[in-house]
DNA sequence: TTGTAAGCGTTATCAG
DNA sequence: CTGATAACGCTTACAA
């Protein structure tokens, strides 16, 4: 492959003027430049971004550090933050596990996301501490060089059950994800205080486990119960598609008998039948604004706080009453 | 950041030895490796990743070109990639557009594997021919150090029509995706073959989007048809979905009144009811193959050809007569 | 067993 | 406007 020098030596010029010319900085003579593009054109040149790197002491790589690619929220996220990269011109380094250590730790990114739980606070500290932006997307943490942002899981949950005990409903049950998943506590938490708000002191709690399957489990035990809520929140959409299924399976009318909403507004919620009432987040727009901050970070600016990405309730059928 | 020479410095020696000593080479007094190693820690010292790789020529990186992150398949396909390379210390570059021609222009990756039309098959051979290995997943394409699989749409789809009119369906209709789809394409063919073996020489066809929302506009088209075909395939389950909830609004009964199945073995399709018969291909193996196909290309390794991915069809319920 | 020094392919400083 | 030349931080003959 060939190098500036091939181009500089084609072109008969030294190295230097060859670089100044690939690089449109003024000052060459239009002439030797345009001597100096055709070389290049002709020996099919491109630079060696990896020596380019080492001299500039930038990359043009942001990481994105993530416990895996599964789930539908998450190719949102992703798909947001790598569009904006892409505007930019940076590059998007997806990665997990100890090999997003190693890309900090070697500077292989001038930045990074992170969405992985295995990341501790501490790790992150340190690399931010020698200059390195990073945009925490899975908890709180503060520190210097380092933000943080998280669906407001509490906000919006509270909010929607008080819509819902405004509606007329005053029996509910939550249906949970996984005990140590923050999302799911902080939406617990929502939902205990909004019934406390009401002087509602009696709620059922049902373990499930965020998934499809989860749900539908949970589903045949309410089923059989006849001292049943009114009205079931469940932690995700998933679990509530799991539950609806159990329910119908059981001959028990969703709404009528039983309400129910989820949390996350996936796609396919809108083709249930009854169509499922939901909490939305845009994910998308999470993952472009939370991208645009790391690129501004990055080249010095300022940059507008991030506190939470813009969530929204949304009614359709299963919560009527 | 502390840099090679300063662990050298610390530690007493040169520059050479503490590298002998970083990489664990043989040839060094243990007593002066400790030292150096000891050095490394308390300065706390990491290599930079972006100098060995000018020095060494490899990057550790394996570009993934993609155009975008969307799509459940997808998002299978890249998990599969990432374990695997995780677990053999690669990194994965996810990228897309102008940036996955600049990695690769600019050597920072080491091989790719590639799920993006807009990269020609002349753009491709071009860097492949400079040493490069790539795999190519989404059609078809040969050369030196170019590689392709592509999923086997038109031989599973055939077999799954085959088996159909085995059991008695005669009367079939197909829901097309869009019409410059790979994949779809493929999949027509295959059903068109399956039908012509049988001497089967009318179907109806119908023009969709591989969306549900487009099946569904489909379907109240077909629920209007008095003269509506007994067996519907559509392209994927999207549009199966779409179909299946537009029946159902009109109170046409699945399978009995029409019957159907996709294509993707979406999730979903287990929960609806009727459950969705379809044809599922293993994408998170396919990815891992893949990976370790381009890892063990860039080590100079041979590989066993991977044709297609593995597929098979799902019968559960909607295809029944 | 350790050190010297060349070089990877750029960019950037400084003279000319 | 152009050209030497010194970095960037590392690896690796080769020499000692």
């Amino acid at each position: 492959m060939p190098t500036i020098k091939d181009v500089a030596k084609r072109a008969g010029v030294s190295i230097s003027t060859a670089s100044y010319a690939l690089n449109n900085l003024p000052n060459v003579h239009p002439e030797t430049k345009q001597r100096i593009l055709d070389a290049a054109k002709e020996l099919n040149y491109y630079p060696n971004g990896i020596a380019r790197n080492l001299k500039t002491k930038k990359t043009g790589n942001i990481g994105v550090f993530v416990y895996g690619f599964s789930g539908p929220i998450f190719s949102d996220v992703l798909e947001g933050i790598r569009q904006k990269l892409q505007q930019n011109d940076y590059n998007i380094i997806v990665s997990s596990g100890k090999a997003s250590k190693n890309l900090l730790n070697e500077r292989q990114v001038d930045g990074a996301i992170i969405f992985d739980n295995n990341l501790t606070d501490e790790c992150l500290k340190h690399y931010a501490s020698h200059g390195y932006p990073l945009f925490v997307l899975d908890r709180f943490i503060k520190g210097e060089n380092i933000h943080s942002t998280v669906i407001d899981n509490e906000g919006i949950v509270k909010q929607f059950i008080l819509q819902m005990i405004a509606m007329g409903h005053r029996d509910f049950g939550y249906l949970s994800g996984p005990n140590d998943a923050f999302n799911n506590n902080r939406r617990y938490q929502g939902f205990v205080e909004a019934l406390k708000e009401n002087h509602i002191d009696k709620h059922r709690f049902y373990q499930g486990d965020f998934t499809i399957e989860g749900g539908y489990k949970i589903g045949l035990e309410i089923a059989k119960d006849q001292k049943r809520p009114r009205f079931i929140y469940c932690a995700n959409d998933e679990s509530a598609i799991g539950l609806m299924n159990a329910l119908h399976e059981k001959n028990i009318d969703v709404p009528r008998e039983v309400a129910l909403a989820g949390f996350d507004n996936i796609s396919l919620g809108e083709y249930l039948h009854p169509k499922l009432t939901t909490i939305g987040i845009d994910h998308s727009k999470w993952g472009k604004d939370v991208a645009q901050a790391v690129i501004d970070l990055i080249n010095g600016r300022k940059i507008k706080i991030i506190s939470h990405p813009e969530g929204k309730i949304i009614l359709r059928e299963t919560h009527q009453n």
